[in-house]
DNA sequence: TGACTTTCCATAGGTGCACTATATATTGTC
DNA sequence: GACAATATATAGTGCACCTATGGAAAGTCA
């Protein structure tokens, strides 16, 4: 373990939980899961996909992605469509709706960030903001590897 | 909304979201469900409290406070006492066993942190570090503020 | 071609964990 | 000693996940 006195990481744990329950609980429009917010998210910015695909990338079995797609479905937010080339496979698409109500999801949760980011210190902000790369990098590590993580 | 063209708030709050997915499901000892384990760190960290308190705080209702300290108790993890003063109310406690699994908990989701920060390039995990205090502050403020956020 | 295996999705049954509404017990007030 | 307020428990309900299994379509090979 390197651990370098500089970076707590029981610290920055601690602080990214907590930071993410705090966004959780800020109302936003829909009343969507936290699962159905994210698979609405995916598709909206990844475009159409494959039920099974789906639900590997939301890490929920596919009986599960089945149920949800059929609530997101019910709600006008989703739409499923057939594969020409495989009568098998189902592809789920966000519609107008769904791609709307995201955005504006997004959006909202922006705001309540926005809102407390302007009430810190000018040099704290800077370094979040220098931080979003990195943070990204992160994530983008941990999906990679889904072993360790 | 003083927005900065060097902070993308949506961007960070995708960030958060994805990397508090990625920490939850990487596998923790204990199989705690995600309010059990943040009630039972709120009991390590600030001590014994009240079932309503707990209730406040996790941001759940009496009843599912009842219930999950039930839980939590038939796993040995937290204890029932009595207020001397008042037999209305039931303090909450965690016992050495809920305590020890609660920072083991935390130990490794930090080693997880910490393996993938390990493989960040030097100047990303710097501006993670630097960002931390940050982080703290944005948590305080959010948590002071429950109206906005 | 016809049987076998694989892949993709749907259904069934069960469980965990939250909620609202309500009951019970204790405390304080007049 | 009623009465209101507070703290917790119980009942009933619903959502959202899981495993196990079924059925349809596609690929494989004698």
């Amino acid at each position: 373990m390197e651990s370098q006195p500089s970076l707590d990481v029981a610290r920055l744990g601690s602080a990214l939980d907590r930071l993410t329950r705090l966004l959780r609980r800020s109302s936003l429009p829909g009343d969507l899961s936290p699962a159905a917010a994210s698979t609405l998210y995916t598709l909206v910015t990844t475009g159409p996909a494959r039920l099974t695909a789906l639900a590997a990338a939301e890490h929920v079995s596919q009986p599960a992605m089945t149920q949800l797609v059929a609530r997101l479905e019910a709600a006008g937010l989703v739409a499923r469509g057939a594969d020409p080339d495989d009568g098998r496979v189902v592809i789920v698409s966000a519609t107008d709706a769904g791609r709307d109500l995201s955005l504006a999801r997004r959006a909202a949760r922006g705001e309540v960030l926005a809102t407390l980011l302007g009430r810190l210190p000018r040099d704290q902000r800077d370094a979040i903001a220098a931080a979003v790369p990195a943070l990204e990098g992160l994530v983008a590590l941990g999906d990679a590897d889904p072993g360790r993580a």
